[in-house]
DNA sequence: TAGTTGATCGTCT
DNA sequence: GACGATCAACTAA
């Protein structure tokens, strides 16, 4: 089918490496199921020079994966229910991650109903970064996991050309409001925070 | 359709 | 002791 990516994809700019895991692939086996989605809306997070970034403020035991080498996963826990997570990019010792915030569901559905429990749409399935994780399983447990082995990876994916591509700032955070790090596919019905009007 | 609020707890100040 | 890279349920109109 498709092919993992390489760790040399995650050594490159962050921003550069957030537009391009867009349409990219995420894969995860749960249970004995493989659960596929599309990347569809993304964030960068940049440690030392981004005061919206967790590592902003220096390493801790919270943040420490972003720390690590490219091709990690970092996983946190917030508002005391949710979990989100993050691709780790660049060399070890340089904070710098990608939210992953909306994906397309691609294979396994009923195994990501089943997660997101209730009476979901497939449209409210995974288009958030907490909804994204409790569809995919993905909980303290994964913090840290490399994505290069077979637990949790990325893809080869059909890739999003340029002019499909949307920009703007990112949501829910309160400094760094005026960077525009947030990069989503246009149109695209599991991008998150997305009105009717906008389809 | 837009705006508000309660849930709930680990992490850092 | 405050608050958060959120979500779903609720209210109003």
């Amino acid at each position: 089918m498709s092919s993992k990516i390489p760790r040399a994809f995650y050594f490159r700019s962050t921003l550069r490496v957030a537009k391009d895991l867009l349409g990219q692939l995420v894969v995860r086996k749960y249970r004995g199921r493989r659960l596929v989605g599309r990347i569809v809306e993304v964030e960068a997070y940049r440690g030392s020079i981004d005061p919206a970034s967790h590592a902003y403020r220096g390493r801790t035991k919270r943040n420490e994966v972003m720390f690590w080498e490219g091709g990690h996963l970092y996983v946190y826990f917030t508002y005391g229910m949710h979990f989100c997570a993050n691709v780790v990019t660049r060399e070890a010792g340089i904070a710098e991650a990608v939210l992953i915030r909306g994906v397309e569901p691609v294979v396994g559905l009923d195994v990501m109903e089943r997660l997101r429990g209730k009476n979901i749409s497939t449209f409210d399935l995974t288009n958030g970064p907490a909804k994204f994780c409790k569809a995919f399983g993905i909980k303290r447990k994964q913090n840290g996991v490399s994505l290069l082995g077979n637990e949790i990876y990325l893809a080869h994916g059909r890739r999003v050309v340029q002019s499909r591509i949307g920009v703007s700032t990112r949501v829910g955070i309160r400094s760094g409001i005026e960077k525009r790090w947030r990069f989503f596919e246009k149109g695209n019905r599991w991008v998150s925070k997305q009105k009717r009007w906008q389809l």
